[in-house]
DNA sequence: GCCAACGTTGGC
DNA sequence: GCCAACGTTGGC
């Protein structure tokens, strides 16, 4: 099971908002990189949801309810067959106890190779295991 | 509000 | 197919 990180604006779709509604189809990217890895996304990946913008936190978990699939209001595929803009959708897990600010991650040498710090504009990014395991006793989660 | 980093587009 | 110009995103 792979665990993914998503980062949202919070005036778009907040994690409060997929506790409030108990699922949401995410999508909406259509940076190369990040499509590819949110084509990756399978039924029952988790993803850590960061909060771009002032926030710049990743501040909940979600789980992954159904794998990656092609964007209705998008459709098409790539010559791969793959869908071209392609969506997961989510249910929330839970609320970080303590968010952890980007601030906290940069500053942390642990995180000096994490693509949140690497590349500021990617959107979906896979979390390898050993900052998974960072993040989520930094976050509680 | 600015700028760096990165993508995309279009002319050649 | 290359690359300059332009657009977009996200952090500061």
């Amino acid at each position: 099971m792979a665990t993914f990180l998503l980062k949202t604006e919070p005036g778009e779709f907040a994690f409060d908002d997929l506790v409030r509604d108990k699922s949401a189809v995410w999508g909406g990217v259509s940076n190369p990189a990040a499509l590819k890895h949110l084509r990756a996304a399978a039924k029952g990946d988790e993803a850590f949801i960061y909060h771009t913008g002032d926030e710049r936190q990743i501040v909940g978990l979600a789980r992954v309810s159904r794998a990656s699939y092609e964007d209705p209001a998008r459709p098409g595929l790539t010559p791969d067959g793959e869908p071209k803009f392609a969506v997961v959708d989510l249910v929330p897990v839970r609320a970080a106890k303590t968010p952890l600010t980007l601030a906290a991650i940069k500053a942390d040498a642990q995180f000096s190779a994490f693509e949140l710090v690497r590349q500021s504009r990617l959107s979906v990014m896979p979390v390898p295991t050993a900052l998974d395991k960072v993040i989520r006793s930094l976050t509680g989660l």
